[in-house]
DNA sequence: GTATGATTCAAACAAACGTTTGAATTGAGA
DNA sequence: TCTCAATTCAAACGTTTGTTTGAATCATAC
């Protein structure tokens, strides 16, 4: 009160936030009007921009918010997994659950918003919108340059080609589990019942490990057929 | 000429319709305006109005175009595989061969527009746009009643819970793998160099399968952890 | 040629967009 | 009470949006 200067980090500001988390992931980013996010967030339309400059400064904000305590505590699992090591290569499976799991307990979150953001995020890989591919590749850079780089030391017979896209594949699917079964299964008259947060985890790890674990494709056979 | 009555299926027609597939995989449907449209298809902007109705009507032409085509190669590929079982269930590994094979053929063709659609259709899955949705969810409907039933039949022993998860983990590693590598490791200072196509099909096949063949989880154990 | 339907075109439409403005309102310190 | 900065607000800004219009152009059949 006394030290800071004027913070008083505006309720508007965390309200229009969690607006606007929540409508770009409903809508994405052009679908989603600054009038329907200062709505939703009981604010004047102008608030958007004294808060934030600007629409794109506020996709920014709402990432930024979240990411970064995202990444570091990805990075914090991972030194701790090779301080337990101690020089020796960390398991495979252990990259994996400190990667993936990190992410699905921010997704297991509902009350927060982690849920919601995580949600966003996953839609955002498919959107390759300019400045925000940007701005994530910027913030991944790090931890994809250990995680991954952890895994080449654990799978040293592995071409890292393999290696690098088998973690993208992986993504994938981490991307729909947390987007959730509804969307294509809706319709169809298959039984649909939403995840269980809880049994997430464990299901989406196993299948992962799995893919990790598959036998190495053969492209000469499969090259000619 | 003598029998039809008048569908010279105008060549503008068609050339929107390329213009359009590209846009959207690019910019997202709201992020892609109908000036931009008729401009990389040089057509008048009153054009896309006059052939279609709509913009929301151009965007279920342009799905309409090519998803019909899929999925009925996907289910002659699956009645193929049931005649040749004869009454036996079908190894699911060929089951995740056809369906995903039969997309990755698709999105293996980059000179008539396969490779765009399916990366369109891949961005879409994360759109939750209310239409596009329900419109997809429609088309898929019998393709997705048929593929996991034959899952089902396939593996008896696995609940069909998991069997639907670990098909829907399947539908996101192929849409990155489709989406393709360089959206993360772009900025990061990784080897990135795109997939070449032959080479894509055995690399996915393989994870999808290892992914599929997974012990399945322990929830018990997980769920106190 | 002339008539007819299909297609293209430039121009305009109202609505929605992101942003800016300048005056109100607020709240704490002097 | 007065001051001053932070914040809110209604109103307007100039663009861009999807769509419509009515005349021009084209191609074909008579």
């Amino acid at each position: 009160m006394s030290t800071e200067p004027h913070l008083p980090q505006s309720e508007t500001r965390d309200r229009i936030l969690d607006a606007a988390e929540r409508l770009f992931m409903e809508h994405g980013f052009e679908g989603t009007s600054m009038r329907l996010i200062t709505g939703a967030a009981n604010a004047n339309l102008a608030a958007v921009n004294y808060h934030f400059g600007s629409k794109d400064a506020l996709i920014q904000a709402v990432f930024r918010r979240r990411m970064t305590a995202l990444n570091e505590a990805r990075l914090a699992a991972l030194d701790r997994l090779e301080a337990e090591a101690g020089g020796e290569a960390v398991k495979p499976s252990r990259i994996v659950e400190a990667f993936f799991g990190t992410a699905l307990e921010l997704a297991a979150d509902a009350e927060h918003g982690g849920n919601t953001f995580m949600r966003l995020l996953s839609r955002t890989y498919n959107e390759p919108n300019a400045f925000v591919r940007q701005f994530l590749a910027e913030e991944y850079a790090e931890v994809m340059d250990r995680f991954l780089g952890a895994l080449f030391r654990a799978l040293p017979g592995v071409p890292r080609d393999e290696i690098m896209w088998r973690f993208h594949y992986m993504m994938g699917a981490m991307s729909f589990a947390i987007a959730g079964i509804e969307s294509v299964y809706a319709t169809a008259g298959l039984p649909c019942k939403e995840e269980e947060p809880s049994r997430m985890r464990p299901r989406l790890m196993s299948f992962l490990l799995g893919g990790l674990r598959a036998p190495l494709p053969d492209f000469g056979a499969a090259a000619t057929d």
